[in-house]
DNA sequence: ATCATTGTTCGTTTCTTTACGAACATTAAA
DNA sequence: TTTAATGTTCGTAAAGAAACGAACAATGAT
């Protein structure tokens, strides 16, 4: 996974430097599926997800190492046993990043320009 | 960009396969700044995006087409100009898709079951 | 008719992602 | 102390993503 952050500042703006991992440790459907499926449990063992999906335990572990890169989820271990979890602190801010890429989608509706021939900066 | 709804259903459910290329073609800073920019234009070059982004107008180019391949923008060509804009209705189904995500996890906030040694349906 | 502008497509290169099984490490159980 | 269970890491292969410049098409201007 690509961390965006250490990219050029003077490039991109925060939103997208912020937003851009987090949707793309999101942008797969075995993922997606995974948070679907720790959000309904307590701290849920690799090997139950694997079990549940049509991969081999081992890209699913990269899959969950994916999520955890990113921050979305968190992982504990007892014993043999895996624990994985949603991550509060980074479920909190992926809401908080999409919130504000959407606030400032909206922030012009409505009073747009038309841009074919300025030289507004993006 | 990958299609995942042509996934089988059976493995993965509709939420998962139905956000997964919208955050695909979201999950590059260069195509959120793209979505960032063609909210405050109604309509806008290919040309005056490319002036700034430090990127190949071919590049561009094909960021444009990703974000177009999955409907988060549209475009028309009137003489040499081209005209992108964001798609209502694709951006609706990006506000959509992500919504019913956020709440399904949210769905069993405070009231989830230990997982380790259950053998529920993910 | 030629030239400039705009934009896409193509070929290529490089790098990343996805996936798998094998191998490995660690803990728990027999 | 073997053996089983759980997970990660590694090597590898295949596919995809990202980027570039060159080439191409289409329209508009000279």
């Amino acid at each position: 996974m690509v961390i965006y952050s250490k990219m050029n500042t003077e490039t991109y703006n925060t939103i997208p430097l912020n937003l851009a991992p987090l949707l793309g440790a999101l942008s797969h459907p075995a993922r997606l599926q995974i948070m679907l499926h720790l959000s309904k449990f307590n701290g849920c063992q690799a090997n139950s997800i694997s079990n549940k999906l049509p991969l081999a335990k081992s890209t699913v572990s990269e899959h969950l190492n994916k999520l955890k890169e990113v921050g979305l989820i968190s992982c504990t271990n007892e014993g043999t046993c895996s624990n994985y979890r949603i991550s509060e602190e980074g479920y909190k801010l992926l809401k908080i990043y999409f919130n504000e890429f959407i606030g400032a989608v909206e922030k012009w509706q409505g009073k747009q320009k038309v841009c074919c021939t300025e030289d507004d900066n993006i």
